[in-house]
RNA sequence: CGCGGGGUAGAGCAGUCCGGUAGCUCGUCAGGCUCAUAACCUGAAGGUCGGAGGUUCAAAUCCUUCCCCCGCAA
């Protein structure tokens, strides 16, 4: 039985930590890497030391060749990839353009892992945009790749339940790891993974997407709900942030402490608010603990409280810049100050 | 040499400019009050102030140097 194609001669492009996963799980599956493709190690952080993309290291340290380029546009870049005489490709968040003169040169093409089910989320920022759109469900595509973004014929998909908790890193996390395994399944059986490729519908297409600095900057009128996805979208990389007193403080967790309420219905034990709250300027205003009453019932909150345009958010893991990330009952502990100034 | 913030009790912070008793909010432990509480009151334990030198009668604080953590930007 012909199962195992000869696909002993594998590129792989890949930069991150998501594509990482797929690289080892390749090399274990026992199939032969002859070419790793990265991101070109750049100036970086702080200081700006030169930094080596992850798969770089693990290529390095693996003994496997490392090439990269800055893009594919040169004849020469062109060649160089066809002298490699690789069979099949495979690219997992490489963050180069590929042209379709490279695309051609493998006999069995190139293939890419992409975390989100196709068509629905295509685009650079796939998994906080499933979170952000609050979907209950997303996964990984498998595809043959062609010259449009993510718009290759499915050779097969996995899918993830996303739990109202994860974080964008946990479902990334999550999604490598389904990658890597579908990903090996397909190249034990190329030949068969090609041939069963099909089309992706145009109907259900929507696009991720990409993440700005902006994008990331908390709204506070919105509902708590949205606040919490938002959060968890942009949580950890690069997080999602507001500002108070002039300082940024990045919001890594939250949890809607208070779906809806009355904004006349509570009292607080450290200060009266109820005259910013008869101007309805309290979004993003930040307690510490307070007292609701709900209908009848006194509900008694904890932590670090901010006001959202509908319900309350409890902050649960944040980071005041150039200060240590923490949880945000011991952060409102210390910095006093800010209770009762509003966030924005 | 890209710009910047920080290291003080178990946690989070103030005090540093201008040297002179180690402080705040919590947590912990013990007790009290209350129908009751994530409320309140009383008391206690817990620090070689990141490390090493130096100046000084005296250093968390001033000088030199080293280590560690983080934000921006890319």
């Amino acid at each position: 039985m012909k199962s195992v194609n000869n696909v002993d001669s594998i590129v792989f492009m890949g930069t991150s930590d998501f594509s990482l996963k797929a690289l080892v799980a390749i090399r274990e599956a026992g199939f032969n890497v002859v070419r790793v493709y990265t991101q070109t190690p750049k100036p970086a952080g702080r200081g700006y030391a030169i930094q080596k993309s992850v798969v770089y290291k693990y290529a390095e340290a693996s003994g496997i060749p490392i090439h990269c380029p800055k893009n594919f546009k040169s004849v020469e870049e062109v060649e160089r990839f066809r002298s490699i005489g690789a069979n099949v490709a495979v690219v997992a968040a490489y963050g180069l353009i590929i042209p379709q003169v490279l695309l051609d040169i493998p006999p069995r093409g190139f293939i890419n892992i992409h975390a989100s089910k196709l068509p629905r989320w295509r685009g650079a920022a796939p998994i906080p945009a499933a979170i952000l759109a609050g979907d209950t469900v997303t996964g990984i595509t498998i595809m043959k790749m062609d010259a449009g973004v993510d718009t290759g014929d499915i050779i097969t998909m996995g899918d993830l339940y996303i739990n109202p908790e994860m974080s964008s890193g946990q479902l990334s996390q999550e999604l490598s790891d389904l990658g890597a395994a579908k990903i090996v399944e397909t190249l034990k059986k190329l030949d068969f993974s090609l041939l069963s490729a099909r089309k992706q519908s145009e109907k259900d297409v929507t696009y991720a997407p990409k993440i700005t600095k902006e994008s990331c900057r908390i709204d506070w009128m919105h509902s708590a709900e949205d606040i919490r996805r938002t959060i968890k979208a942009f949580s950890p990389e690069p997080g999602a942030w507001t500002e108070i007193k002039g300082h940024r403080l990045k919001i890594f967790d939250a949890e809607v402490a208070v779906a809806e309420i009355d904004k006349n219905d509570y009292e607080s034990r450290n200060l009266c608010h109820s005259e910013i709250l008869h101007e309805n300027s309290a979004a993003g205003l930040i307690l510490d603990a307070a007292k609701f009453f709900c209908v009848d019932k006194p509900v008694h909150l904890s932590g670090m409280l901010a006001f959202c345009g509908k319900g309350v958010l409890r902050l649960l893991d944040v980071q005041l810049a150039g200060k240590k990330r923490m949880s945000g009952d011991a952060f409102i502990r210390g910095r006093r100050d800010l209770v009762g100034q509003v966030a924005g």
